[in-house]
RNA sequence: GGGUCGGUGCCCGAGUGGUUAAUGGGGGCGGACUGUAAAUCCGCUGGCUCUGCCUACGUUGGUUCAAAUCCAACCCGGCCCA
């Protein structure tokens, strides 16, 4: 760090694992500090890059690590630049991925792509919503398709000349593919290329980013060089973990948290995290002073499954989910008001245990149910049902108990 | 285009004519223990209102009493050559 550089506001700083360029003491503009005090003397906000890639329907709390840090930067009075990669999204983006893509349609990507943006907050109450969508000037939504679908083929391949083939080999992902011998389509070099012209096209002056993104990111100040732009800085975010403890979050894998989850259930799923996760969850979902919360590891990570779940759905809402989740455990299912119900209508009457199990979607398939069942695995209003063909003759007997399977799985049955 | 190797269940990976719904590992689910954690131990892990039936080893067709296993064509991929 150079003697006279100015200290980067905490909120910028909090869960930042990279920031490029670093600058040097001589070349005062490449410092994104000097530049947001700059920027804050003359009220000309920065403008703040963030591409999102429409490729699912669900957003979750790995991928609001950065729209978190989005939202910092309009609170702090920058424009945010969001980029729906409807265009990209047809190419899908190569990093992490083992193998090609598969190739989405414009009409799903345009679904998707309007889930996002509900589930980001519009329309909703701006202390719940993600990110800040109604204050003039403080939000932008693109689509990549608005410069990209126009790109002719001399434009495209100018911009393919921008790179080698040795530099895209030097991505991991590629590299890892292509010394696996696993294929590699050649539109897929397209993808770091494409993303980096966005930042061209909005004229982009950080970009933010999870870890994996580094190589798009920078090759994006590659072409904002190349179009005689200042090249914008780079801030790198962590991979949030996922529920495993091991693996990134993502839908693939099932161990996400949803942003459009009930209270109860995030709040269960963020308290029985691993320990190892908690402090970054904390440090990455929450504003709280990680020095002023308990040191006991059990209560620690109850305040963080309390305090992300309220970022969500409201303190009341996540109080109620916490309680709710004690009373759960603690067996007695009946006082818990949050048991989602599971409507007996789906069932043919008179019905086997392991069909109702299957029936009401509590298991996979009616195999499952079997295996569940002769597991130990199933309790109807706390009482374990050891044989799967045990008929029940009609709904309004069961209307109002609760079936469980395993520990945290609930139902109240509803005829 | 030529040569060659390969395509098995969620993933990896055995199996090269007959108790094979298919060894093993990973992952997942469930049970015990616990802090609804970690570690450890145990069980389950194709589908079906299931004492039975159905569908599965890239696709299609063939040989056979019998095929994931043999044959043919096709599709897809790796590598080498052009």
């Amino acid at each position: 760090m150079p003697v006279n550089s100015i200290p980067l506001p905490a909120w910028l700083e909090r869960g930042m694992v990279d920031l490029f360029p670093l600058g040097n003491p001589g070349d005062a503009d490449q410092q994104l500090a000097t530049r947001l005090d700059q920027v804050q003397k003359q009220s000309r906000p920065l403008r703040i890059k963030l591409g999102i890639d429409p490729t699912g329907s669900d957003i979750h709390l790995g991928h609001s690590i950065l729209f978190r840090k989005l939202r910092a930067f309009q609170d702090a009075g920058h424009t945010a630049v969001l980029i729906i990669g409807d265009f990209t999204a047809r190419i899908g983006d190569p990093t992490g991925k083992n193998s090609t893509r598969v190739q989405l349609t414009p009409e799903q990507v345009e679904v998707n792509a309007n889930t996002y943006l509900e589930q980001l907050g519009k329309g909703q109450s701006p202390e719940l919503a993600l990110l800040d969508f109604t204050t003039p000037g403080r939000l932008e939504v693109r689509r990549n398709s608005e410069w990209l679908a126009d790109l002719d083929l001399p434009q495209v391949i100018g911009l393919l000349g921008t790179a080698t083939v040795g530099q895209m080999l030097a991505k991991e992902d590629f590299g890892n593919r292509y010394g696996s011998g696993t294929p590699i389509a050649l539109h897929e070099f397209l993808y770091p290329l494409l993303q980096g012209y966005d930042s061209v096209a909005v004229q982009a002056d950080v970009e933010l980013g999870g870890t994996d993104q580094k190589f798009n990111v920078a090759m994006g100040r590659d072409l904002q060089r190349h179009f005689d732009q200042r090249p914008q800085f780079g801030l790198l975010l962590p991979i949030l973990a996922g529920l495993d403890g091991i693996q990134k979050m993502s839908k693939s894998l099932g161990n996400t948290v949803g942003l459009n989850e009930d209270p109860l259930s995030m709040y269960s799923k963020l308290e029985k995290i691993p320990d190892l996760l908690v402090n970054s969850y904390l440090t990455l979902l929450t504003d709280l002073d990680l020095n002023a919360l308990p040191v006991n590891p059990r209560e620690r990570q109850k305040a963080m499954a309390l305090a992300v779940t309220a970022s969500r759905h409201g303190m009341p809402a996540a109080i109620a989910a916490q309680s709710d989740a004690a009373t759960l455990i603690a067996g007695s299912q009946d006082l818990a008001a949050d048991v989602p119900e599971a409507l007996l209508s789906a069932v043919n009457f008179p019905a086997k245990a392991f069909y109702l199990l299957s029936a009401i979607g509590l298991c996979a398939s009616s195999s499952e149910a079997r295996r569940q069942i002769k597991g130990g695995a199933v309790r109807l209003d706390g009482e374990k049902i050891t044989d799967p063909n045990m008929e029940f003759t009609k709904a309004t007997l069961l209307s109002g108990k609760v079936l469980q399977l395993g520990k945290k799985t609930f139902r109240r049955l509803k005829a």
